[in-house]
DNA sequence: ATAATTTGCTAACGAACGTTAGTATGTCTA
DNA sequence: TAGACATACTAACGTTCGTTAGCAAATTAT
């Protein structure tokens, strides 16, 4: 029995879709608008994929996916909660500046998705933002940190971590990993002298 | 000569727009989702609005307008770099969480803006990054703050400030000056202790 | 060589979109 | 009391939307 894979054409439409739905938004893009992008009709999109939703499921939870996977990172030693916030830093970091693109869809256009996969991504949302609280409590606890609210401190956290994939350019003089370490070190030691 | 005041009803709308606008974001809100919401019908908006590109105009810039008036406490006295990122980012709390839905909408929606309301938004969100540079610029060159690159800087502070409208509700636990005080506290003093 | 698969087309569907024209009805003001 | 104004209506406009049906050619696998 054959198992059809649909590889090439599918994957330049979910490329071009990604960058289209970063730069105008998912509601404001048109099939016809990302058909153009590919050179050909609207309708035969639909040769390749079932909707324009299937696109945005795709982006979302593939990026779901690489935050999850990078975290093993975070997770695989024992160190000091100091520790693991840079290299969770890094590891967030990296995956956002590996597609920018595919971060800004995965950060603003989420939302549009429909029910199931709407509950599904904010339940994984919610895990991920835990594992962040659990390494700042932990901290807390050990009188690593400065006694904060745990979660107020993550929102902030990663307020900052995400916001890179609206400046992050390929080509800076920043690495990746240099700014996770810049990123946690500010979270860590703060501006002042 | 009369000058034509018309008050109440359109500042209805408006109001009821930002709350879709954040919702549903401004693409993916119809004129006749706004008409329902008020209880009248979809051409009846026209009585009162020039557009819908105009609620969106008057959305961010008076956004943008209260940004600019806030930033008039932090620039009122002469004091340190550390006292002025506090100032500021009180400020800049206390308006985003004066309105929420319409911080959201000016944060997310602006790229929806034509020409030439884009480029005048794109213009003073860089008067105001400005701003925040500068200070981080004195306080490095007064031996206050740490090196650092300060653009980069900006946008991790910018970035945290920011991303409150996201969570701040009206009746938590924080008030908003709190919430800038906390936020300063962490940037400027980090985690660690 | 033949069958299956990939890729794309034209034509069209019903629905929704932002918006305009023209009209009617109260309400406030001169 | 007359005129201006505020508010909302019905009907409709031209356009765009996501998507389907049916067909055709090229490529690939058996």
């Amino acid at each position: 029995m054959e198992i059809l894979v649909k590889k090439n054409r599918k994957q330049q439409i979910e490329e071009k879709a990604t960058t289209l739905f970063r730069e105008r938004g998912y509601a404001a893009t048109s099939m016809r608008d990302l058909a153009q992008v590919l050179g050909i009709e609207a309708a035969s999109l639909y040769s390749h994929i079932k909707s324009k939703e299937e696109i945005l499921q795709k982006i979302c939870f593939r990026m779901a996916d690489e935050f999850f996977e990078a975290w093993k990172d975070v997770e695989s030693v024992q160190t000091s909660a100091s520790d693991k916030i840079s290299k969770a830093a890094i590891a967030h970091v990296k995956v956002i500046t590996r597609n920018t693109d595919a971060s800004a869809v995965f950060f603003n256009e989420w939302r549009h998705l429909s029910e199931p996969h709407l509950s599904d991504f904010l339940a994984m949302r919610d895990d991920y933002e835990g594992r962040f609280i659990q390494i700042i409590k932990d901290g807390m606890a050990s009188g690593e940190f400065e006694q904060v609210d745990a979660k107020f401190m993550m929102l902030t956290i990663l307020s900052s971590l995400n916001w890179t994939h609206n400046w992050y350019k390929p080509g800076g003089s920043l690495t990746p990993k240099e700014i996770g370490v810049r990123l946690s070190n500010l979270v860590l030691n703060g501006l002042k002298k």
